[in-house]
DNA sequence: ATGAAAGCGCTAACAC
DNA sequence: GTGTTAGCGCTTTCAT
């Protein structure tokens, strides 16, 4: 049996609205206040929040949607977000989807039972897509990823941009023919390919890509695995480029074992570019030329964002484009 | 307004209790329970969890508590429990203390509000120690670090062997003059140098250790970079090592930072073993030798030993230690 | 400034 | 098998 805001009024010779006013800082008689607080002290009270939440009707509570917290990104991100939230008094329920369109829509009923105020959400082109916003009841601000058609508040990298410039980092390092992987669930891989091929074609070049699908196994960085795969398939035909880009961390890692399982010298045989500046990007040899995604202005701005849009329901629909940062090291040293 | 449970009994011509029996799979007739499955999907209502919670008295909630979801170690077991949490119907809520003893007690107070079914804590050695688990209200299951006097469950890796086995690798390889670095907020880097003074005293050598303080930043990596400012001054001074143990892997990146930046060669003039299986020390150059934690095994065990106690509050504390794994790699090379 | 009382949405006795 | 009803612990009118 724990101790509810009638022991501690019956200890305080109080009323539980009195109690419930010190709580809330309302407005209570210094004489009171002293007695509850002592009354509080030494019963170990503790306010109970789904009490409060019901009566109150809000939670303080929002949903972070990602596809896996392993994801170096979103591991950044969800901490950002989280600072940000309980700063704020928001608890932070975070879920892994695994980029499953299932998951997906299980979890988002599960924000809908827990009533959460809003949600950031990394979704799956599918779901951006299809997904109906209005009925959900609570807002959403997307992040990394946004449907065209998403009627929602969104925080985004300035993808085609930051494609666009790995293309020209590396044509100004001699490269020509240039290959580039992109994953195929988010509407991301497809803004960063669109930008690699208009970069390409201002150069008069054609622009070879590959997809690597999802992969929703449990236990191993998905993606990655099938980056790995499908680049080393690529490196052995007679096609194969002489740089390449990977859309993400997790591609351009799969890539990097590709090339170390062939034996393949980096840059010299085969210049190496992608995103996202995790720490091994800079560890490895030769280091990772880079687009590094302000992680932490990201969820920062996502919070800040959907705590607005709770204050003013009604404002207009806001997109926040953040730009990359070229951190270009060895792999994609110029030719000589 | 959102629709209650009132309102599809209605819409169902049946009592809120018929309804409240066919969402939680009571006895109820064919007839009746299509009926009030027709008025759920009709309305799109949804169980609200606050008010469940309240009446039901249990939360299905738990609380994981780590100092940084951005170390990779945490990351890993964080998805492995919150995995093993879903499937068994239980919420997650997600709290990073920093190592901050402040912090700590903040977010433990808050799980009291939550009144969260358990907890699963890293704690640091100061809280572990002074912790008074039974006046929490709730279990705990202590992962990764583990106070002499806790009284709890907990999952442990077996720190003393697995340090032994890194100095023993290292003897093997030819090297004597043996240094750590060590963290000095938890009890795992106590254990560890425990184990590494104690295999170099059955060598017959004496172990120099370092011994890194937390740094409560945000933002910034706070360990690695506290790591790479102590390793950088010892390898400055006349006693410097021929070979480095980091007792993590935070430690073992700011080392391997610092050996970058004073040129030195490795393993030529200094070899180096670590903590934790991250990806960058696959990639980096050489590869790191160091000892690999069963991560998902870790996250799994403690959230499984969580669901055990509460369905048995009785049963005799149990402690889960697992072995770590030597992943040897080039950055411990035998001299010749 | 304070207290009495209603009720948030739900589950679990208890009656039929 | 089904309905009625009493709270879970709290906030919030509404009186005073």
């Amino acid at each position: 049996m724990t101790t509810s805001i009638k022991d501690v009024a019956q200890l305080a010779g109080v009323s539980v609205a009195t109690v419930s006013r010190v709580l809330g800082n309302g407005p209570v008689s210094a004489a009171l206040r002293a007695k509850v607080e002592a009354a509080v002290a030494q019963s170990g009270y503790r306010p109970n929040l789904s009490a409060r939440r019901l009566r109150s009707q809000h939670t303080h509570t929002i949903g972070l949607i990602v596809s896996d917290i392993r994801n170096p990104f979103f591991t950044a991100v969800s901490r950002a977000v989280e600072d940000v939230a309980y700063q704020s008094g928001m608890r932070v329920i975070l879920c892994n989807t695994d980029e499953n369109p299932d998951k997906e829509a299980m979890y988002l009923r599960l924000m809908q039972e827990e009533r959460v105020s809003g949600v950031i959400f990394a979704a799956t082109r599918a779901t951006a897509e299809a997904l109906d916003v209005a009925g959900l009841g609570f807002p959403v601000v997307m992040i990394d990823r946004a449907g065209p058609s998403a009627r929602c508040d969104a925080v985004l990298l300035d993808n085609r941009a930051a494609a666009a410039q790995l293309v020209e980092h590396l044509l100004g390092a001699g490269y020509r023919r240039i290959g580039g992987l992109f994953g195929n669930t988010s509407s991301t891989g497809a803004e960063r390919h669109a930008g690699f091929v208009e970069a390409m074609a201002a150069a008069g070049l054609s622009a070879a890509a590959r997809f690597v699908p999802p992969r929703w196994a449990r236990f191993v960085a998905p993606s990655a695995e099938a980056a790995r795969a499908e680049a080393a398939g690529w490196l052995r035909e007679a096609d194969a480029p002489e740089a390449l880009i990977a859309s993400n961390g997790l591609l351009l890692l799969g890539a990097v074992k590709a090339v170390r399982e062939a034996g393949v010298a980096v840059p010299g045989q085969l210049a190496l570019a992608g995103f996202d500046n995790d720490s091994w990007t800079e560890l490895a040899d030769p280091g990772m030329t880079v687009i590094e995604q302000p992680v932490d202005e990201i969820g920062r701005a996502a919070m800040e964002m959907l705590l607005e849009r709770l204050q003013q329901p009604g404002r207009p629909l806001r997109k926040v484009v953040l730009a990359g940062r070229l951190v270009a090291r060895g792999s994609s040293q110029a030719r000589r």
